[in-house]
DNA sequence: CGATAGGTTGACTTCAATCAAACGACGTGG
DNA sequence: CCACGTCGTTTGATTGAAGTCAACCTATCG
């Protein structure tokens, strides 16, 4: 099961969805749901991009994820959101009643199934996203994350990929400050790795980027 | 739905899971499955206790998670296991083939929302680490810890806890060393907010571990 | 006993954070 | 058209938290 399905519509036994679902239309920056807010619906990014956030009392940030279209999210079976989601840059989605989904999982065994695998995707996601925090270091987070980038944004083998996020989401994401992003990044220039031109940031050594540990680290 | 449900039977809609399921022995050390196996089972931790693994190609480790009795695991809709599963102590567990939860979730809705609800829950609990690994001091990783397995190890208000882990696992579970661990532990220690005895740990000063920034750096 | 595994402590280093400044692009209003 | 402010980014200098290297301690067990 493929992560990004087609940002038009969902593929398959999700096919469902589109009878129960709404569209709507966040601007950059704006939340589309706040941490604590009860679950009432899950999404489906159409177009855009989205972060997911959870914020400590003194301000530090932690962006969970980044969501690009076909994505769904926040469709676990949670009461509450344990997260905001925030539109990265003007966006468009689809949100369906999770009351309504569950009451279709019910009654259709095969679509009960994709939900749980969608869930299951997230959680490996999770799960890789902790060893990356906990293990890695800048150079390899910054390489790793370009890498993810490269995979979900452009399906062209050019190299080229238009970032939607800022430096700030990206230090946030990563569990680094801004300056620290900016270092690495340009450290990548520096070895020709990768050519930067603010949010475009084009490949030109992938190899590289895939093993960070060898001639990067100066 | 509770984290943690009696040791000795699943609860409620889980229940037809005794049926299914066959009890396995593990012993310190021990692996149950590895990253990568095919997920032919799900698992719940009757006794004892188990670490999920997640190694990268030079030996960095990150642990994910400390299963105690009750837990259930690898119940998420993945192919292959994206972590591997080791008793920390000798641990029984009972076993359920996916196929058959998988089949029974088919024909019994609310098990469906169980399942569901259960990846929730480990989603949810995957999405607060990854804030800890991102943007916690090791002091605040350490003493988050430890009110964790507080609240999960011991009813008792005693405020004395056993660890079944040792100070690398836990180290491997914070995103630190070893060193930085003990050190902590040994900074509570003088700050009269914990006593250590080995592996028993008595919290003497619970809210001063809720509010790690306040006086228990330095 | 000696060997081993796990834990603690000390000295020193290093990677990333912090503090600070400047730059470039962009949009608005004079 | 240009001046100005804002926002995001980049770079430099310095600090500091945690890592590394190393030694030693303490249980436990054959």
């Amino acid at each position: 099961m493929p992560r990004a399905l087609s940002g038009a519509s969902p593929a398959g036994a999700l096919a469902p969805l589109d009878h129960y679902g709404i569209t709507i239309c966040a601007s950059r920056n704006e939340e589309i749901f706040v941490e604590g807010d009860p679950a009432k619906y899950g999404y489906r990014l159409v177009s855009g991009c989205v972060r997911t956030v959870k914020l400590l009392e003194d301000g530090r940030r932690q962006v969970g994820e980044f969501l690009l279209p076909g994505d769904l999210f926040a469709l676990e079976s949670l009461a509450t959101h344990d997260f905001s989601a925030e539109a990265v840059v003007d966006s468009k989605l689809r949100r369906y009643s999770r009351a309504a989904l569950e009451e279709f999982a019910d009654h259709d065994p095969g679509f009960a199934r994709q939900l749980r695998e969608l869930v299951g995707d997230r959680l490996r996601t999770a799960r890789g996203r902790m060893v990356t925090l906990g293990r890695k270091t800048a150079a390899e987070r910054l390489a790793g994350f370009l890498l993810e980038m490269a995979d979900r944004l452009n399906a062209d083998a050019s190299g080229v990929l238009e970032l939607p996020m800022n430096r700030t989401d990206m230090a946030d994401h990563l569990g680094l400050t801004i300056e620290t992003v900016c270092r690495g990044l340009t450290e990548l220039r520096r070895h020709g790795t990768i050519a930067i031109d603010r949010a475009r940031i084009s490949i030109r050594d992938r190899p590289a980027l895939g093993a960070p540990g060898r001639d990067l680290l100066h």
